[in-house]
DNA sequence: CTGAAAGCGCTTACAG
DNA sequence: CTGAAAGCGCTTACAG
């Protein structure tokens, strides 16, 4: 914290007595400079301590900023608390780290100021964090000039979506799940931004903001046909515990097989179920999405996918590579929660 | 993602016939521009698709960043996994936030290149999560005329150190724990950074490398007096499930009280005893720090304090504010696992 | 192996 | 209400 004058190239190169290019050269290409000169040059910056060159002069000169932005549409904690979300930020990490690239997270909670500071972020590129449809932030960030990933959705011109297929793994997994089930329901994550639980009858996809759940609850519906009657259940978050209200609210219907959202949903029905004392999967079938460490203990059934490669996947988007040839993996994989 | 020319304020500026000058005023201070000229300006500006201005160019110019970094020891997944972690992370997001400051994570992991990419993140100020008194970025963070808050330790020059008093926390720990016990016993963070987890007999606190571990050893040792047979188990992190293992080898040693480090070591130490019938705090004592939301729930004896609130601190301090007044809040809260 | 010059894109006092 | 000038600290071809 030792506020000393600035010291600068400039400086250094006086100090000794060469053009300010060499000293940069000293930091940035050291070969080509005479050793000699390195080490003057080195001597009178540690003497008048000389941190080293700026980096965000550096970064406007090069025009780059080494630096990648991640936009979140929630609060920090609570995308941390999604087991998920730290999967996918992990497998970004992990890209920084290999291309010595920064990582810059971007909260966003809908407030106005969210559009100055996602601008105001020195960064090459974006990944922007499942959000809905018309989160004004997805326009202001791609309308950037800059490269843009969107994981899960939506889909948005100047923008990458990285994601599974999530109808046709619905309706995959619904195919399994619900097969010689006669009172299918769901446990579904939220509609929308407000993130209000609630149980439904039969809601319409096309009510849905988040594309991701949306779509979902699409591929279910095309395997249904007849969904009048069907009990969906809408959790706030992505959490267990969280989510065993509704967990309980849905079994109150007396369904005899649950698609989850996700592991940590099945989970939830799992919990509410084993207090119920019902038969997994004779009086209940369970199913999920994901396949975290968790679902293969449990013997779950689920759709699997690598959030950590996914995450991967938008930080070399965003980073300016070609995208990856293909969509996000997925499979179904069936265990013993199911009948 | 389009890849348009880049259009600068000069383009700008002189498509509507003004200076460069006032197309910045134009973007951040509106209302000193007559309102024909913001209208022009904004015309002008909408029909070059000019994106406003240069993050990057105008830190340069401001010579300020707007933003903090963040100075992580382990893998991104790693420090995501730990909930205090999670409730530090939160607290320095909410300030941000609050500031309409970025925040840059840095995870490093001892390789040689953490070096360069500390240094070059365009930041105005460091937070370093809890690390090890040698770890060689703290030099390199403190010498770079910046603010630094560093978290539970080591104390550094140039830096400041936000965290609660560990000895005296765990020599008051301790004394509710111990209290009538024979055979008293330690679950223990890591020692050091290879994290290999190892059951030991009366440990030096002398050898242990990181800080915030040293001090609880040391308030323990204050406590105890002869610690010559003290068993010991350390953990290669600070989780629950992961930590089973180390409970488990620790109950071996049939202690009647265990000091744990954390919530969740003591967690892993409660779920441990539940496995063998041991009743608590009758044949056990258990205790633990931090009291997140599950120690309540638990009944268990721990020390409170708040990471959140320490985030903050620490976000404050990097921003360049004068520090908190005083040390971060604890005390000793009693509940039911202890005696 | 080293230097002179230009310029990255912007903002800041200071005039007028 | 608007502009001319300087400069934030650095790097990049290009000469020599």
């Amino acid at each position: 914290m030792s506020r000393a004058e600035r010291v600068t190239m400039a400086d250094v190169a006086r100090r000794c007595g060469v053009s300010a290019m060499t000293v940069s050269y000293c930091y940035n290409q050291p070969d080509r400079v005479a050793p000699e000169t390195l080490r003057r040059v080195r001597e009178a910056a540690a003497e008048l301590g000389y941190r080293g060159p700026d980096p965000t002069a550096r970064s406007l000169r090069r025009r780059h900023n080494g630096a990648i932005g991640v936009v979140l549409g929630e609060h920090l904690a609570y995308a941390f608390e999604d087991p998920q979300a730290r999967r996918f930020l992990a497998g970004v990490a992990e890209v920084c780290r290999e291309r010595g690239s920064g990582l810059n997270l971007i909260p966003t909670t809908g407030a106005a100021e969210d559009i100055e500071r996602v601008k105001s972020a020195s960064v090459d590129g974006y990944i922007v964090w499942t959000t809905v449809d018309t989160d004004p932030v997805l326009a202001v960030v791609c309308g950037l000039g800059k490269p843009v990933a969107v994981h899960g959705g939506p889909a948005v011109p100047g923008a990458r979506v990285v994601g599974i297929d999530n109808r046709a793994s619905a309706r995959e997994l619904a195919a399994r799940t619900f097969a010689g089930a006669r009172r299918p329901a769901v446990l579904s994550f939220p509609f929308d931004r407000d993130r209000r639980p609630r149980l439904e009858t039969g809601p319409s996809p096309d009510a849905v903001a988040f594309p991701v759940t949306r779509e979902r609850l699409r591929g279910i519906y095309d395997r249904l046909g007849d969904t009048g009657g069907l009990p969906v259940a809408v959790v706030a978050r992505n959490d267990r515990e969280d989510a065993a209200k509704m967990a309980d609210a849905l079994l109150d219907t007396e369904p005899d097989a649950v698609v989850a959202m996700s592991d940590q949903l099945a989970f939830a029905v799992l919990d509410a179920a084993g207090r119920r004392g019902l038969r997994v999967p004779e009086d209940l079938a369970v199913a999920g999405w994901d396949d975290g460490p968790d679902a293969e203990r449990a013997g779950l059934t689920t759709v699997t996918q690598s959030l950590f490669a996914q995450g991967r996947d938008c930080a070399l988007i965003a980073l300016g590579d070609r995208a990856p040839k293909t969509e996000a993996a997925w499979q179904a994989t069936v265990r013993t929660t199911t009948r």
